[in-house]
DNA sequence: CTTATTGCAAAAGTTTTGCACTATA
DNA sequence: TATAGTGCAAAACTTTTGCAATAAG
Protein backbone atom coordinates (compact mmCIF):
# COMPACT_ATOMS: atom_id res chain seq x y z
CA UNK A 1 0.00 0.00 0.00
CA UNK A 2 1.66 3.43 -0.98
CA UNK A 3 2.14 5.50 1.25
CA UNK A 4 -0.27 8.70 0.20
CA UNK A 5 -3.18 5.69 0.51
CA UNK A 6 -1.73 4.85 4.22
CA UNK A 7 -2.01 7.87 5.73
CA UNK A 8 -5.24 8.37 4.03
CA UNK A 9 -6.31 5.51 5.51
CA UNK A 10 -5.09 6.72 8.98
CA UNK A 11 -6.85 10.04 8.37
CA UNK A 12 -10.71 8.07 7.93
CA UNK A 13 -9.52 6.28 11.16
CA UNK A 14 -8.92 8.61 12.99
CA UNK A 15 -12.49 10.15 12.39
CA UNK A 16 -14.10 6.35 12.93
CA UNK A 17 -13.92 5.91 9.61
CA UNK A 18 -13.40 2.78 7.71
CA UNK A 19 -11.15 2.40 4.37
CA UNK A 20 -13.45 0.05 2.40
CA UNK A 21 -12.35 -1.61 -1.12
CA UNK A 22 -14.33 0.67 -2.67
CA UNK A 23 -13.14 3.56 -0.70
CA UNK A 24 -9.39 2.65 -1.48
CA UNK A 25 -10.14 1.99 -4.88
CA UNK A 26 -11.67 5.25 -5.48
CA UNK A 27 -8.73 6.90 -3.72
CA UNK A 28 -6.23 4.75 -5.77
CA UNK A 29 -8.30 6.55 -8.43
CA UNK A 30 -7.75 10.06 -7.14
CA UNK A 31 -4.08 9.81 -6.37
CA UNK A 32 -3.59 8.47 -9.80
CA UNK A 33 -4.83 10.64 -11.82
CA UNK A 34 -3.92 13.38 -9.28
CA UNK A 35 -3.48 16.36 -11.82
CA UNK A 36 -7.01 15.85 -13.65
CA UNK A 37 -10.02 17.11 -13.25
CA UNK A 38 -12.49 14.14 -12.70
CA UNK A 39 -16.49 14.05 -12.20
CA UNK A 40 -17.97 11.81 -10.34
CA UNK A 41 -19.03 9.73 -13.52
CA UNK A 42 -15.78 9.75 -14.80
CA UNK A 43 -14.81 8.03 -10.88
CA UNK A 44 -17.39 5.95 -11.25
CA UNK A 45 -16.06 4.48 -14.38
CA UNK A 46 -12.52 4.33 -13.46
CA UNK A 47 -13.02 3.10 -9.91
CA UNK A 48 -15.19 0.33 -12.04
CA UNK A 49 -11.77 -1.33 -14.01
CA UNK A 50 -10.82 -1.98 -10.73
CA UNK A 51 -14.00 -3.02 -8.83
CA UNK A 52 -16.79 -3.73 -11.05
CA UNK A 53 -19.40 -4.03 -8.23
CA UNK A 54 -19.60 -0.61 -6.70
CA UNK A 55 -21.98 2.00 -7.25
CA UNK A 56 -22.34 5.08 -8.22
CA UNK A 57 -24.18 6.14 -4.93
CA UNK A 58 -20.67 4.86 -3.02
CA UNK A 59 -18.63 6.72 -5.40
CA UNK A 60 -20.70 9.56 -4.41
CA UNK A 61 -20.93 8.79 -0.85
CA UNK A 62 -16.81 8.17 -0.49
CA UNK A 63 -16.22 11.57 -2.32
CA UNK A 64 -18.48 13.46 -0.36
CA UNK A 65 -16.48 11.50 2.87
CA UNK A 66 -13.32 12.76 1.43
CA UNK A 67 -14.20 16.29 0.91
CA UNK A 68 -15.50 16.32 4.48
CA UNK A 69 -12.11 15.34 5.58
CA UNK A 70 -10.69 17.41 3.06
CA UNK A 71 -8.56 14.88 1.49
CA UNK A 72 -10.05 15.92 -1.97
CA UNK A 73 -11.68 19.35 -3.19
CA UNK A 74 -14.67 19.19 -5.05
CA UNK A 75 -14.62 21.81 -7.48
CA UNK A 76 -17.13 23.77 -9.98
CA UNK A 77 -16.61 25.11 -13.12
CA UNK A 78 -19.40 26.03 -14.07
CA UNK A 79 -20.82 23.22 -16.43
CA UNK A 80 -23.53 21.29 -14.24
CA UNK A 81 -21.12 18.76 -13.01
CA UNK A 82 -19.06 18.71 -9.45
CA UNK A 83 -15.14 17.92 -10.26
CA UNK A 84 -12.75 16.26 -7.70
CA UNK A 85 -9.49 16.47 -7.15
CA UNK A 86 -6.84 14.82 -4.49
CA UNK A 87 -6.03 17.54 -1.95
CA UNK A 88 -1.78 18.53 -2.71
CA UNK A 89 0.21 17.55 0.43
CA UNK A 90 2.91 20.79 -0.22
CA UNK A 91 1.04 23.32 2.75
CA UNK A 92 1.60 27.13 0.82
CA UNK A 93 1.87 25.69 -2.84
CA UNK A 94 -2.18 26.03 -3.40
CA UNK A 95 -2.75 26.24 -7.27
CA UNK A 96 -5.79 28.47 -8.31
CA UNK A 97 -8.06 28.09 -11.24
CA UNK A 98 -8.76 30.29 -14.31
CA UNK A 99 -11.69 29.35 -16.24
CA UNK A 100 -13.08 29.86 -20.06
CA UNK A 101 -16.51 31.04 -19.55
CA UNK A 102 -17.11 30.14 -23.41
CA UNK A 103 -15.01 26.99 -24.22
CA UNK A 104 -14.50 25.80 -20.90
CA UNK A 105 -10.42 25.47 -20.94
CA UNK A 106 -8.55 25.58 -17.51
CA UNK A 107 -5.74 26.78 -16.69
CA UNK A 108 -3.84 26.70 -13.36
CA UNK A 109 -1.34 29.07 -11.76
CA UNK A 110 0.56 29.14 -8.46
CA UNK A 111 0.47 32.23 -6.23
CA UNK A 112 1.47 32.79 -2.83
CA UNK A 113 -0.09 36.14 -1.98
CA UNK A 114 -2.98 34.79 -0.52
CA UNK A 115 -0.93 34.14 2.50
CA UNK A 116 -0.72 37.87 3.32
CA UNK A 117 -4.18 38.24 2.92
CA UNK A 118 -5.40 34.97 5.58
CA UNK A 119 -2.93 36.79 7.91
CA UNK A 120 -4.60 39.71 7.94
CA UNK A 121 -7.74 38.13 8.07
CA UNK A 122 -6.56 36.10 10.82
CA UNK A 123 -5.71 38.04 13.65
CA UNK A 124 -8.62 41.09 12.42
CA UNK A 125 -10.72 38.38 12.31
CA UNK A 126 -9.74 35.88 15.04
CA UNK A 127 -10.66 33.62 12.60
CA UNK A 128 -8.35 30.14 12.09
CA UNK A 129 -7.97 29.83 8.13
CA UNK A 130 -7.76 25.92 7.13
CA UNK A 131 -8.34 26.25 3.26
CA UNK A 132 -9.08 28.47 0.75
CA UNK A 133 -10.20 28.58 -2.76
CA UNK A 134 -9.58 30.90 -5.87
CA UNK A 135 -10.96 30.99 -9.21
CA UNK A 136 -10.99 33.50 -11.94
CA UNK A 137 -13.52 33.19 -14.84
CA UNK A 138 -13.59 35.16 -17.86
CA UNK A 139 -12.67 35.05 -21.85
CA UNK A 140 -9.07 33.39 -22.80
CA UNK A 141 -7.03 34.89 -25.79
CA UNK A 142 -8.89 32.44 -28.16
CA UNK A 143 -12.62 33.40 -26.91
CA UNK A 144 -12.22 36.51 -26.18
CA UNK A 145 -11.50 38.29 -29.51
CA UNK A 146 -13.58 36.04 -31.62
CA UNK A 147 -17.32 36.53 -33.21
CA UNK A 148 -19.73 35.26 -31.09
CA UNK A 149 -20.69 32.44 -33.84
CA UNK A 150 -17.14 31.60 -34.42
CA UNK A 151 -16.60 30.77 -30.55
CA UNK A 152 -16.11 26.69 -30.06
CA UNK A 153 -18.76 25.34 -27.73
CA UNK A 154 -17.36 25.06 -24.32
CA UNK A 155 -16.25 21.65 -22.94
CA UNK A 156 -14.32 21.32 -19.86
CA UNK A 157 -11.41 18.13 -19.55
CA UNK B 1 -37.17 52.83 -19.49
CA UNK B 2 -34.10 53.03 -17.36
CA UNK B 3 -30.41 53.83 -18.96
CA UNK B 4 -29.06 50.56 -18.27
CA UNK B 5 -32.06 48.76 -19.61
CA UNK B 6 -32.04 50.02 -22.90
CA UNK B 7 -28.43 49.65 -23.29
CA UNK B 8 -29.42 45.67 -22.95
CA UNK B 9 -32.03 46.70 -25.27
CA UNK B 10 -29.63 47.54 -27.64
CA UNK B 11 -26.69 45.09 -27.52
CA UNK B 12 -29.80 42.45 -27.96
CA UNK B 13 -30.99 43.84 -30.69
CA UNK B 14 -27.48 43.82 -32.32
CA UNK B 15 -27.02 40.29 -32.05
CA UNK B 16 -30.78 39.87 -33.54
CA UNK B 17 -33.01 39.10 -30.52
CA UNK B 18 -35.99 40.85 -29.47
CA UNK B 19 -36.57 42.56 -26.11
CA UNK B 20 -40.10 40.44 -24.96
CA UNK B 21 -41.67 41.71 -21.73
CA UNK B 22 -40.61 38.33 -20.31
CA UNK B 23 -37.08 39.31 -20.97
CA UNK B 24 -37.39 43.12 -19.84
CA UNK B 25 -38.98 41.56 -16.71
CA UNK B 26 -36.06 39.67 -16.28
CA UNK B 27 -33.99 41.83 -17.05
CA UNK B 28 -35.18 44.75 -14.59
CA UNK B 29 -34.89 42.16 -11.86
CA UNK B 30 -31.48 41.89 -12.28
CA UNK B 31 -31.28 45.41 -12.01
CA UNK B 32 -32.64 45.80 -9.20
CA UNK B 33 -31.40 42.90 -7.00
CA UNK B 34 -28.17 44.02 -8.73
CA UNK B 35 -25.75 42.90 -5.60
CA UNK B 36 -27.49 39.53 -4.85
CA UNK B 37 -26.49 35.89 -6.36
CA UNK B 38 -29.93 35.03 -7.61
CA UNK B 39 -30.86 31.52 -9.00
CA UNK B 40 -32.75 30.32 -11.70
CA UNK B 41 -35.71 30.16 -9.17
CA UNK B 42 -35.29 33.10 -7.03
CA UNK B 43 -35.11 35.10 -10.25
CA UNK B 44 -38.42 33.05 -11.64
CA UNK B 45 -40.39 33.67 -8.48
CA UNK B 46 -39.52 38.02 -8.49
CA UNK B 47 -40.59 37.88 -11.86
CA UNK B 48 -43.56 36.03 -11.22
CA UNK B 49 -44.79 39.14 -9.85
CA UNK B 50 -44.31 41.09 -11.83
CA UNK B 51 -45.24 38.86 -15.40
CA UNK B 52 -47.21 36.00 -13.61
CA UNK B 53 -47.59 34.39 -16.68
CA UNK B 54 -44.09 33.64 -17.51
CA UNK B 55 -42.73 30.14 -17.54
CA UNK B 56 -39.35 28.87 -15.67
CA UNK B 57 -37.63 28.05 -19.21
CA UNK B 58 -38.15 31.34 -20.12
CA UNK B 59 -36.62 32.23 -17.32
CA UNK B 60 -33.41 29.70 -18.04
CA UNK B 61 -33.66 30.25 -21.79
CA UNK B 62 -33.38 34.53 -21.45
CA UNK B 63 -30.90 34.17 -18.46
CA UNK B 64 -28.51 31.74 -21.26
CA UNK B 65 -28.85 34.45 -23.54
CA UNK B 66 -27.50 37.12 -21.24
CA UNK B 67 -25.09 34.79 -20.46
CA UNK B 68 -23.85 34.52 -23.75
CA UNK B 69 -23.87 38.05 -24.34
CA UNK B 70 -22.07 38.76 -21.07
CA UNK B 71 -24.57 40.66 -19.65
CA UNK B 72 -24.68 38.31 -16.60
CA UNK B 73 -22.61 36.19 -14.93
CA UNK B 74 -23.33 32.70 -14.00
CA UNK B 75 -21.87 31.88 -10.77
CA UNK B 76 -21.51 28.57 -9.54
CA UNK B 77 -20.57 28.32 -5.43
CA UNK B 78 -21.08 24.35 -5.75
CA UNK B 79 -24.38 24.01 -3.89
CA UNK B 80 -25.61 22.42 -7.00
CA UNK B 81 -27.40 25.74 -7.95
CA UNK B 82 -26.40 28.05 -11.06
CA UNK B 83 -26.80 31.81 -9.63
CA UNK B 84 -26.76 34.63 -11.91
CA UNK B 85 -26.05 38.73 -11.61
CA UNK B 86 -25.78 41.55 -13.70
CA UNK B 87 -22.55 42.00 -14.78
CA UNK B 88 -21.38 45.15 -13.17
CA UNK B 89 -19.91 48.55 -14.54
CA UNK B 90 -17.94 49.43 -11.82
CA UNK B 91 -14.59 47.20 -11.66
CA UNK B 92 -13.12 47.11 -7.90
CA UNK B 93 -16.28 45.96 -6.22
CA UNK B 94 -15.39 42.45 -5.59
CA UNK B 95 -16.48 40.61 -2.06
CA UNK B 96 -15.27 37.62 -0.68
CA UNK B 97 -16.26 34.83 1.42
CA UNK B 98 -14.87 33.65 4.70
CA UNK B 99 -16.69 30.52 5.77
CA UNK B 100 -16.71 28.78 9.36
CA UNK B 101 -16.65 25.34 8.94
CA UNK B 102 -18.15 24.73 12.12
CA UNK B 103 -21.37 26.94 12.61
CA UNK B 104 -21.27 27.84 9.09
CA UNK B 105 -20.75 31.24 10.09
CA UNK B 106 -20.24 33.23 6.60
CA UNK B 107 -19.02 36.78 6.80
CA UNK B 108 -17.37 38.83 4.07
CA UNK B 109 -14.84 40.97 3.18
CA UNK B 110 -13.76 43.53 0.43
CA UNK B 111 -10.01 43.21 -1.05
CA UNK B 112 -8.73 44.94 -3.37
CA UNK B 113 -5.63 42.80 -3.54
CA UNK B 114 -7.01 40.97 -6.14
CA UNK B 115 -7.06 43.19 -8.80
CA UNK B 116 -3.06 42.89 -8.92
CA UNK B 117 -3.49 39.45 -9.46
CA UNK B 118 -5.83 39.56 -11.79
CA UNK B 119 -4.09 42.62 -13.63
CA UNK B 120 -0.72 40.03 -13.95
CA UNK B 121 -2.93 37.21 -15.07
CA UNK B 122 -4.61 39.66 -17.93
CA UNK B 123 -1.33 40.58 -19.48
CA UNK B 124 0.64 37.32 -18.81
CA UNK B 125 -1.92 35.26 -20.06
CA UNK B 126 -3.75 37.65 -22.77
CA UNK B 127 -6.95 36.07 -20.33
CA UNK B 128 -9.66 38.76 -20.25
CA UNK B 129 -10.81 38.02 -16.52
CA UNK B 130 -14.95 39.11 -15.68
CA UNK B 131 -15.33 37.50 -12.48
CA UNK B 132 -13.52 35.72 -9.84
CA UNK B 133 -14.43 34.00 -6.77
CA UNK B 134 -12.38 33.77 -3.35
CA UNK B 135 -13.76 32.29 -0.22
CA UNK B 136 -11.49 31.10 3.08
CA UNK B 137 -12.32 28.49 5.49
CA UNK B 138 -11.68 28.15 8.63
CA UNK B 139 -12.79 28.30 12.19
CA UNK B 140 -14.53 31.39 13.80
CA UNK B 141 -13.43 32.80 17.44
CA UNK B 142 -16.89 31.31 18.81
CA UNK B 143 -15.57 27.93 17.06
CA UNK B 144 -12.05 27.70 17.31
CA UNK B 145 -11.82 25.03 20.03
CA UNK B 146 -15.05 23.05 19.85
CA UNK B 147 -14.56 19.43 19.25
CA UNK B 148 -14.27 18.06 15.47
CA UNK B 149 -16.64 15.65 16.12
CA UNK B 150 -19.81 18.22 16.48
CA UNK B 151 -19.29 19.82 13.29
CA UNK B 152 -22.33 20.35 11.43
CA UNK B 153 -22.21 20.09 7.23
CA UNK B 154 -21.01 22.73 5.58
CA UNK B 155 -23.54 24.98 3.80
CA UNK B 156 -22.30 27.32 1.35
CA UNK B 157 -24.21 30.95 0.52
C1' DC C 1 -20.46 -9.10 17.09
C1' DT C 2 -21.81 -4.33 16.10
C1' DT C 3 -22.86 -1.05 13.26
C1' DA C 4 -20.82 1.48 9.40
C1' DT C 5 -21.11 0.81 4.60
C1' DT C 6 -22.85 -0.87 0.31
C1' DG C 7 -25.77 -1.62 -4.04
C1' DC C 8 -29.85 -0.92 -5.97
C1' DA C 9 -33.61 1.56 -7.34
C1' DA C 10 -36.36 5.22 -6.57
C1' DA C 11 -36.55 10.05 -5.46
C1' DA C 12 -35.23 14.72 -5.59
C1' DG C 13 -33.82 18.69 -7.79
C1' DT C 14 -32.07 21.51 -11.57
C1' DT C 15 -31.87 22.48 -16.33
C1' DT C 16 -33.09 21.44 -21.19
C1' DT C 17 -36.08 20.40 -24.98
C1' DG C 18 -40.07 19.32 -28.25
C1' DC C 19 -43.94 21.28 -29.89
C1' DA C 20 -47.86 23.93 -31.02
C1' DC C 21 -49.11 28.60 -30.19
C1' DT C 22 -48.07 33.81 -30.01
C1' DA C 23 -46.39 38.16 -30.75
C1' DT C 24 -42.41 41.02 -31.96
C1' DA C 25 -39.77 43.93 -35.29
C1' DT D 1 -45.94 38.62 -42.18
C1' DA D 2 -41.98 35.93 -41.14
C1' DT D 3 -39.87 33.95 -37.64
C1' DA D 4 -38.05 34.61 -32.96
C1' DG D 5 -39.90 33.64 -28.66
C1' DT D 6 -43.14 31.46 -25.30
C1' DG D 7 -45.58 28.18 -22.00
C1' DC D 8 -46.24 23.72 -20.80
C1' DA D 9 -45.06 19.21 -19.89
C1' DA D 10 -41.95 15.76 -20.56
C1' DA D 11 -37.21 14.51 -20.74
C1' DA D 12 -32.51 14.57 -19.42
C1' DC D 13 -29.17 14.94 -16.03
C1' DT D 14 -26.69 15.00 -11.71
C1' DT D 15 -26.91 13.94 -7.01
C1' DT D 16 -29.24 12.09 -2.83
C1' DT D 17 -31.70 8.79 -0.09
C1' DG D 18 -34.34 4.65 1.86
C1' DC D 19 -33.65 0.10 2.81
C1' DA D 20 -32.34 -4.59 3.22
C1' DA D 21 -28.13 -7.01 2.82
C1' DT D 22 -23.08 -7.16 3.76
C1' DA D 23 -18.66 -6.74 5.73
C1' DA D 24 -15.00 -4.11 8.25
C1' DG D 25 -12.72 -3.51 12.59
Amino acid sequence: MNEKLHEIKKMLQEDGYKLTPQREATVRILLEKDKEHLSAEDIYMLVKDKAPDIGLATVYRTLELLSELRIVHKLNFGDGVARYEITSDDEGHHHHHIVCLECGKLEEFEDDLLEEIEKRIESTKNFQIVDHRLSFFGYCKDCKDKPKSERPKMKIE
